[in-house]
DNA sequence: GGCGCTGTTGTGCAAGCGTATAATTACGGT
DNA sequence: ACCGTAATTATACGCTTGCACAACAGCGCC
């Protein structure tokens, strides 16, 4: 009768911290940080309550360690898109601005992850110096493929337009996520493109 | 001995409501939704927790009113810095563009609010309705002063010219909210000067 | 094959949440 | 002056949360 304890494997630490992890980024993704309560992330990852305590110190702590990973898995992708674009500094620019709009950089569950945590960030100081690193590395990116173009290679001056760049990138990204039918299919990347290309005086559309 | 009873006033309607909102949105920007508890509410307004639902039917429309009010009340701060500037059309825009980083649409504040309430915008259709009609009626101020310039009345061609007016607008302002200390000063007015009048084809950082 | 280590479970607790409701009291009409 | 009414308070209830802790059990080791 009462032999109705749960079975259970023992699996590494790795394992579980990720299973963890991934399970509060799928909930903050779906409702919001409100939503990643520690029982319902420890059902989703397939484990009790209990055990998330063991491999995190705190909920806070795993909330962190979760945008920590996000945010390191998703860092690359722009760029990897402008290296499979070939060696014209033009053309991985241009593709590095596109993929900036297209899955899996433009996703709705990214937006909605975005959005969960973004009020986190301004009151965690862990949460902020993740973000900045992550802001700082992306436009270090983009500044690094401005100045590869011909006639940008000095840094004073690439260095205001990868921040406008992206800016501009970012913004309509934000607004896209934010009210998806309220722009044409392709309309922001286009846009995203002309908008890159008018700020560092190119033509970027026929790159991409 | 148990007179200790809390001694109150009658106030009107409109004002505690008003109060209640305000209050709703002075934590918000403290502490993020999750610190606009319900007591926390009452006690910043000056009355007690239950009164909170004589007002307002549940703490979600509290919620969704004092959203509401913010945006109504920033709504057309920006605007009034272009009316402000005089009849030519370029000093108009660059009033508008340069007050978008200026205090009072500029405030840790704002960024703040705008951050705690970002994602429940993403799951709430009425604060999703809130924050379109806000959205476009920002966009709309921007294309109309765009269309007022001297060549530009085609509203085709003006709109996608505002939306990545606007765009750059808001990446700016987010980035510089989140991250402060990672841009000198005045530095974000007079690049968004510069990539909006790229954006456009003029020159705007003289005008402002 | 038993034993010990520790990953895992189940339970419980204190705090805080939103909200409903009865008791109180301020205030305007008469 | 007082009386009705509605604004306001105080209290309580059911629920959820994060977390602590003791008991249990899978798994490697001798």
């Amino acid at each position: 009768m009462t032999g109705d304890r749960r079975k259970f494997r023992r699996e590494g630490e790795e394992r579980r911290r990720e299973a963890l992890m991934a399970a509060t980024l799928e909930l903050v993704a779906e409702g919001g940080t409100a939503a990643a309560t520690t029982r319902a992330i420890a059902d989703r990852a397939g484990v009790t309550a209990g055990l998330v305590g063991h491999y995190f110190a705190s909920k806070e702590d795993l909330t962190r360690a979760a945008f920590g990973e996000l945010m390191v898995r998703f860092s690359d992708l722009s760029l990897q898109a402008a290296e499979a674009a070939g060696g014209d500094p033009l053309a991985r620019l241009a593709a590095y601005v596109a993929a900036s709009f297209r899955p899996p950089v433009l996703e709705p569950t990214r937006i909605s992850l975005w959005a969960g945590f973004i009020n986190l960030i301004r009151h965690d100081p862990e949460m902020l110096a993740i973000h900045r690193a992550t802001y700082l590395r992306y436009r270090d990116q983009l500044q690094a493929l401005i100045m590869a173009l011909p006639g940008f290679a000095d840094p004073v001056r690439a260095r205001p337009l990868a921040i406008a760049c992206n800016a501009v990138i970012d913004g309509l990204w934000m607004e896209g996520g934010l009210l998806p039918d309220a722009f044409g299919a392709g309309e922001l990347e286009r846009l995203g493109l002309r908008s890159v290309g008018a700020i560092l005086g190119l033509r970027l559309e026929e790159e991409a």
